[in-house]
DNA sequence: CTCGTGACGGTAT
DNA sequence: TATACCGCCACGA
């Protein structure tokens, strides 16, 4: 078992179930670095695609896609997200009431 | 071993 | 409500 942390983040965020999304604060208390969310950012960013992790269902705290509006990353994760059946205010925002993933 | 970097979050202004 | 700044830590070069 690979148990850095990197792997440990992975593995909380490959519990996300589809059409719900969870914010990086959330992961990295899940994951046991509660304050930590920059971690989880970090590990995502290096994450490998072969992993098969379902990165796009992270958001940040404001219920909205961390990447720059307008980027291709942007817009690739809203796609995936509205394909699980997120819907996005006007505002590219996430109604975290309605689509945050509650972790028993 | 040292240094820079990076998908955030909360608080202060 | 928007913007600015600081703190936190692992990983790769």
């Amino acid at each position: 078992m690979s148990s850095s942390s990197y792997q440990k983040i992975y593995q909380i965020v490959k519990n996300i179930p589809c059409g719900k999304v969870a914010t990086y604060g959330q992961i990295a208390d899940l994951a046991g670095f509660p304050g930590q969310a920059r971690l989880v950012g970090y590990a995502l960013n290096s994450l490998p695609e072969e992993l098969d992790i379902p990165w796009h269902r992270v958001i940040n705290s404001q219920g909205k896609i961390s990447f720059a509006g307008g980027s291709g990353w942007y817009e690739y994760q809203m796609s995936l997200l509205e394909t699980e059946g997120i819907e996005f205010s006007p505002s590219g925002k996430i109604d975290l009431k309605q689509f945050q993933w509650q972790a028993k």
